[in-house]
DNA sequence: CGCTGTCTTGAATGAATTCAACCCATGTGG
DNA sequence: CCACATGGGTTGAATTCATTCAAGACAGCG
């Protein structure tokens, strides 16, 4: 969103609190908790949540880089579970520091919010693709936004995506069972658009990708004019 | 979310313009335009967007006090319409005061910062109430999701909902054809949770209502201590 | 070597959509 | 002040997309 001085990166990894290492599926955090801060240093994460009928929803795949569980923090109780989806390092953060960083960088604190705003948007275009578009389009929107991300991590990856995700979560992420995104899977696969092996998924047009997932692009405005100074 | 010094009351009114009235119906600000943020001071409006297909997503109900279009302030051009439902009376938010409100008054810009992340919550819940529940309990929830926001605006109202929306709208708002939601309209208040006189819905049973929502229950958590303190 | 979890596929079922028609209230112009 | 248009609500019938149920294949692991 912004370029950060040097003060600014120091105070934003004085949050972070001594990294720890989970193995792939452990629970970091559960829904009802208390809602502390998390910052994902390595592998992969997810935010979701599960219903008394048993059905599950993800919220957010977490990748390196990421602060995760904020949305919880003007609860009592946490409203995401987080659990490691690869093995991952993380750290706890600390609200107190949270509290000091608005006060001692504004400019930090604007961007966070403006942050949460930019998650506000991926919900959305999220909640129009479950809401209004069939299970083709959603699993392609997926992908591609996974692949978007990943890019903006490492710019000269390869353009292949390992998925450490089961049919079954990635049904939890995109509103369908495990058994139909199967059947979409193989409906890209025999159309030519991806092809898979085992759970590494390579876009193979990028193009016809991006036309079924009919998403409209959002670009981020770099340095807002109005935030406020560096201090 | 906090209570707060009349200092930091007066920087956050002085953020709004000069309030304008639009009619019933009127546009606001249509997705692609440049992202401003917007006070609603009187009235009902709402957030939304269209795809190339033609099918709508309401993202978001506006209820007088919400501050609109704030999910756009990081991308370039924005992502939600912004629609009056009924005679409105809206400002322009001024983006240079919202920068200086984030360097003067610290704790302030702590709480817009949750905010945002409490809208998240919400849609995170609205995501599986569509990803993951059938009809009937969407339109519960959305109906005990308004009538809630309302009180909280007016305690003492009267335990009426009168919703300035056509079906159609509810549709788009909880990923159902307008047809459909008129077949779960009659459904409930053949059941007796709801009694209805054209636009106007009485929750007849509110515990019954809620059990067909299912939704989790969420506490906000007031003050909380790790803000900087107030200046 | 036998579990267990995941993937795959078919058949039956079901919830919501689509299409179509009609009703009613409101508003408008001749 | 009536005639007619319009927008929203209501209902039925046919259709469709996704789910559910069920069973088998396969790989990795203890």
């Amino acid at each position: 969103l912004a370029d950060l001085t040097n003060g600014e990166r120091a105070a934003l990894k004085g949050l972070a609190e001594p990294a720890i290492t989970y193995a792939r599926g452990t629970v970091i955090r559960t829904e009802g908790e208390e809602p502390l801060p998390f910052l994902l240093h390595a592998g992969w994460a997810a935010a979701s949540a599960s219903s008394a009928d048993g059905t599950r929803q993800f919220f957010k795949v977490h990748l390196p880089g990421d602060v995760m569980g904020a949305p919880s923090l003007p609860l009592q109780r946490a409203a995401e579970t987080l659990t490691v989806l690869t093995e991952a390092s993380v750290s706890r953060m600390s609200l107190k520091a949270l509290g000091r960083l608005f006060a001692d960088h504004p400019r930090v604190g604007a961007l966070l919010f403006l942050t949460a705003n930019e998650e506000r948007v991926i919900l959305m275009d999220r909640l129009t693709a479950i809401g209004r578009r069939a299970a083709t389009p959603r699993l392609a929107a997926l992908l591609l936004h996974l692949d978007e991300r990943l890019t903006l991590i490492d710019s000269d990856r390869p353009s292949i995506l390992e998925l450490p995700l089961t049919q079954e979560q990635i049904g939890d992420l995109i509103g369908l069972t495990a058994v139909h995104v199967n059947r979409v899977f193989r409906t890209l696969e025999n159309r030519g658009v991806i092809e898979r092996q085992g759970r590494i998924v390579k876009i193979a047009s990028r193009e016809t990708l991006r036309q079924l997932a009919a998403m409209p692009k959002r670009s981020i405005a770099r340095n807002p004019a109005w935030l406020p100074p560096s201090r």
